[in-house]
DNA sequence: GATTGTCGTGAAATGCATTTCAATAGCCTT
DNA sequence: AAGGCTATTGAAATGCATTTCACGACAATC
């Protein structure tokens, strides 16, 4: 810089404030100083400015890949919330980093983010981690989770109303005048178990509704398709389903093919997530969407706002039943 | 690092050597600094280490997020990738830095180079940017490209034998006795016409084949289908199909359903990826494998000899045919 | 006892941009 | 013409860790 300064014929500083926009530097000056950096292709040590300046301009985005293999990574589902959060990033110009290694306790956040490696965290999925969620918010770090979002949290929150999503349908199987339903996931997640949750809350509003759980631990598609053929294989034959997510639901509707039950002739279905291929898929899949879109869109306008200082409040997105073939 | 020193009674090199793991301080000693540090909530600041060292242990990802309504990176495949990727990173303990924003041009990547935001690039898809890229290769800049690896390339590229893949379905097509090809991609991206060469390699070797072309530019799931029932509703009627991906012979198969036509009585149909739920769909859909785990690990390997200053080349990975019930 | 070597340590230089604060030049009032 | 104000500008301080180089202490060797 203090060479692009000499060439200019000025003083580091003022290099500084013309790369940096600054209005104290006139434009013709910005203008020649810019054309200067560019021919002799300087370029402003970022880190440099971040040692500076205090401030990273880069946030963490934390994804569970260590269950990449245990499928819940692959889901279609995460990727639009991650490219949500991308695009919204970018908008205001900030750097995201992916899921940086060697971050277990809430000790190990603290420390990332003491050593100024990002502004904040943005974490997808509470999963097994909300213990350590807790922790970490009182610790005094810009944080904001996608997940569950429960009136008691100490965290800023965003999910969708997973409540709701649930409700909605057991609602539908009700409709139906299902009687023996059966829902699919690992409850053990507060999102997951809200879901269960709002389908037994329906299930009390009907009579004569009973309701199984298929617990599986390791959402991965071929899992959930093992577990779905052992438990019709146990004689089990329910008459409605509803899936933690479109994925499983594929996988249910192949486990439940090879024993000779198809949606919805034979037991009525519902997913999770709206993805893509759900709606073509054959029988298209009845499912409840979340607005992925405008989901990275608040969670990264909430982080900011904490990063300012701010605190901002937990927000709870709407969802909505689609209904297609499957129910 | 200086008040951490002044407890510790040492002086800061002494610091720095201890918390960096240097062997020439006594393990004793560090341990006692180690201490200290975490007693008074010290972290090293990461943006003056890499002021320091010229070096940021961070590698940025170029995913084409801008096409994630045009569904290419919805896909199952990509996040895969990343996932693998992001899994050989967290070994050499780098950071990944996803998909900064502005960068277009081969010189908006060498002045985010320059600005020591990251040591090299990997590039998911070269997609239509392959001017930049032969460009930016030019400029003396760590990058590694996964796609289509061409004999001429003038930068490092990791990528499937996408030939051998179009080969291999064109040559089940001709065990089958197919007669009416079609292939399904868009071809102006290096990987996919790579692959449509391999399928016309093939139909040159059979006797009477014709293969047409269903040059979708658009890659997501919709587009794909609607093409796919105009393309019908031309009264054309492929007896083998070839999708550059499974999602898309996802899309075929319904769309070909809705007017009649099952795999494999009415078509022979091959996908690409083995992405999950291909094995599960209904029908279960052959495929082209891609072995996306050993993908990531390569590309991170390729990049990182390139940091040292090594000029690695090209790589290619070995392709295969899964047989299921589609052909 | 003198010499060579090893090991650990610290003072000072270095990487680079931003920001504070004081100073200057130029213009307007009165 | 003197005083006051604005708009620019620059010198120096600052953010923080790493690395070079030199030095002292101590053990081993002759």
């Amino acid at each position: 810089m203090e060479d692009i300064a000499r060439i200019a014929n000025v003083s580091k500083p003022t290099v500084s404030r013309a790369l940096s926009g600054s209005p104290l530097v006139s434009d013709e000056k910005r203008e020649q100083i810019a054309k200067i950096a560019r021919e002799h292709g300087y370029a402003v040590n970022r880190n440099a400015q971040k040692l500076r300046q205090s401030r990273t301009n880069t946030i963490a985005v934390m994804l569970d890949f260590g269950s990449h293999r245990h499928g819940a990574i692959g889901d279609p589902f995460i990727f639009e919330l991650l490219a949500g959060v991308s695009e919204a990033l970018s908008v205001r110009d900030v750097d995201l980093l992916l899921s940086p290694s060697g971050l277990e306790t809430a000790g190990d956040y603290v420390d990332f983010y003491r050593s100024r490696n990002a502004d904040g965290f943005i974490i997808i999925g509470q999963g097994h981690r909300e213990r350590m969620l807790r922790d970490l918010s009182r610790r005094d770090v810009p944080m904001v989770v996608w997940g569950a979002v429960m009136a008691k949290s100490p965290y800023c929150a965003v999910g969708s109303d997973n409540f709701l999503g649930g409700r909605l349908a057991g609602q539908r199987f009700l409709q139906k005048g299902c009687q023996n339903w059966l829902f699919v996931g690992n409850t053990s997640h507060d999102e997951i178990r809200l879901r269960y949750d709002g389908l037994m809350e329906a299930a009390t509003q009907g009579s004569d509704v009973a309701v199984e759980l298929l617990n599986i631990d390791v959402m991965a598609f071929t899992e959930t398709h093992d577990r779905a053929l052992e438990y019709l294989d146990a004689k089990k034959r329910p008459d409605a389903v509803f899936a933690f997510s479109d994925t499983a639901a594929m996988a249910i509707i192949s486990a439940f093919r090879q024993r000779g039950l198809v949606a919805p002739d034979n037991y009525a279905l519902v997913g999770y997530n709206n993805i893509p291929p759900s709606e073509h898929y054959n029988p298209a899949i009845s499912t409840i969407e979340q607005n992925t879109h405008s989901a990275g869109a608040i969670l990264v306008e909430k982080l900011m706002q904490m990063i300012e200082g701010g605190k901002p409040k937990s927000a709870m997105l709407p969802t909505r039943l689609i209904q297609r073939e499957t129910c």
